[in-house]
DNA sequence: AAGTTTGCAGTTGTATACAATTTGCCCAGG
DNA sequence: CCTGGGCAAATTGTATACAACTGCAAACTT
């Protein structure tokens, strides 16, 4: 079904209300570094991509100081490489700095799940299935910039149960790392299986099987990581920033 | 020795070398956000004082835009709570939000010094046994100041051993979160103690006893946090920014 | 006299202007 | 033909100017 495809951006996140998944909190650059994130994670913004200041002033119609608000949060986030005098830039995480990111994935989402499979409501379980739909959507559509962006969502869902508002958003921080790492280094081919692997996870949080979730959670990151391969570096830079959709594009 | 503790400040970091310990990487805005930071590692600037930007802007001799950038980025680390439109004070965080950073450095710090005690080299230990060194001076000329900030910055020494760049930098956003919790809720007598049970791991990393360190310090800060009480609230705001020495006033 | 309103001082939010640095290109020299 | 110096365009870094908002206080209304 294509024609429900035009609808994505409404499908952002149903689950997770209106207030976003972000720490973006009230500041006017946060539009412009969410849409960045988000098109980071969809992998419209391949590693390495270039962010010009004035390009950015362009599209969203705001001056550079917004820009680089916004650049700034997102390199705070490790999402995007700032060189002094040179320019901001898509993060291009090498191999190893992706080892680590899901070394600190399976130690603290281990963690999250196990306590969140303790005291998760059946109300969480709901969200949790209605999310797992939305990936099964996307999978069969054939989305794969909307699945991308999905299944990393998913962690977000389960960190935002658990009862440890920091570590939930060092995930916050962790998750679109190895997304990008992802758009980078997998095999063209198969990024759906881990929609079972998540539903695995939601049933044995819904049995309250904290210690099994924990494990699943382990060899889900643990798989994941392991079907990364080095690949052609393939400088790019054949983007141009109309990437980032805008309802408006001269408008502010 | 009440003569040496004129030189606290060259004693700043001689085991880190000239890299201080922050992420800080090249801006301008570097200085200003690290004098904030240790103002607050060294409890000079309490929980909830107010930092006006012209205020730091006169400080510093810089103009807002640099301020502001510093301000950011410390509110991205959780030291400094931006309210819109009102300014920026330094976070005040609850005995949750403190329970919940300690359970997060628990979590990430005994894995790390797990990881650490296997492949430190004999020059890892020397450097920690030198800051050691330095704890104990100041515990022992009585700087409360400088020994708050040492006791942080030793567990980013033990961090910096570690293999994984990403779960240290998230220690580099705990520990001064932590501290500030400490100079809110400690009572006034006892963080020393704590040198103690600093020279207790140094002791079984050097033995290469992995288990035996990351229970320890687990312990350990299991006992740092059990020692917090909540205080009167107090709302000091007797503060003037000249907390944060600066070689030249007026100039720039 | 109590509550409401309105104006003012002070502070923050955003945009723009200017300075400094980098980069690519052109041309002179070998 | 290749190498090296230097100028020029473009881009980032910093400062300043202006707009918008908040909080307080004094004055006005009922």
């Amino acid at each position: 079904m294509k024609s429900a495809s035009k609808t994505q951006k409404a499908a952002a996140s149903p689950v997770l209300e209106r207030g976003r998944l972000g720490v973006w909190a009230g500041l006017a650059s946060d539009p412009i570094a969410e849409a960045v994130q988000e098109g980071i994670c969809e992998g419209r913004l391949p590693a390495g991509t270039r962010l010009g200041e004035e390009e950015l002033c362009r599209i969203f119609g705001v001056s550079r100081t917004l820009v680089r608000q916004a650049l700034q949060r997102l390199s705070f986030a490790g999402l995007v490489t700032l060189r002094p005098n040179r320019g901001a830039f898509v993060a291009a995480p090498t191999l190893e700095e992706t080892a680590s990111a899901y070394a600190a994935r399976r130690l603290i989402e281990t963690d999250i799940i196990e306590e969140a499979a303790r005291h998760c409501t059946a109300n969480d379980i709901r969200s949790l299935r209605a999310h797992l739909r939305l990936q099964a959507e996307a999978a069969a559509d054939g989305q794969r910039s909307v699945l991308l962006r999905l299944l990393g969502e998913f962690h977000l869902v389960i960190a935002a149960i658990g009862d440890n508002p920091i570590l939930a958003d060092f995930v916050r921080q962790l998750v679109p790392r190895t997304t990008l790492s992802l758009a980078l280094f997998e095999r063209r081919d198969l990024p759906f299986c881990a929609v079972d692997e998540h539903r695995l996870l939601v049933d044995l949080m819904a049995k309250g099987d904290a210690k099994g979730a924990a494990k699943m959670m382990r060899r889900h990151l643990t798989s994941d990581f392991g079907r990364l391969r080095v690949r052609a570096p393939e400088e790019p830079t054949v983007n141009l920033a109309a990437a980032l959709r805008l309802p408006a594009p001269g408008r502010r």
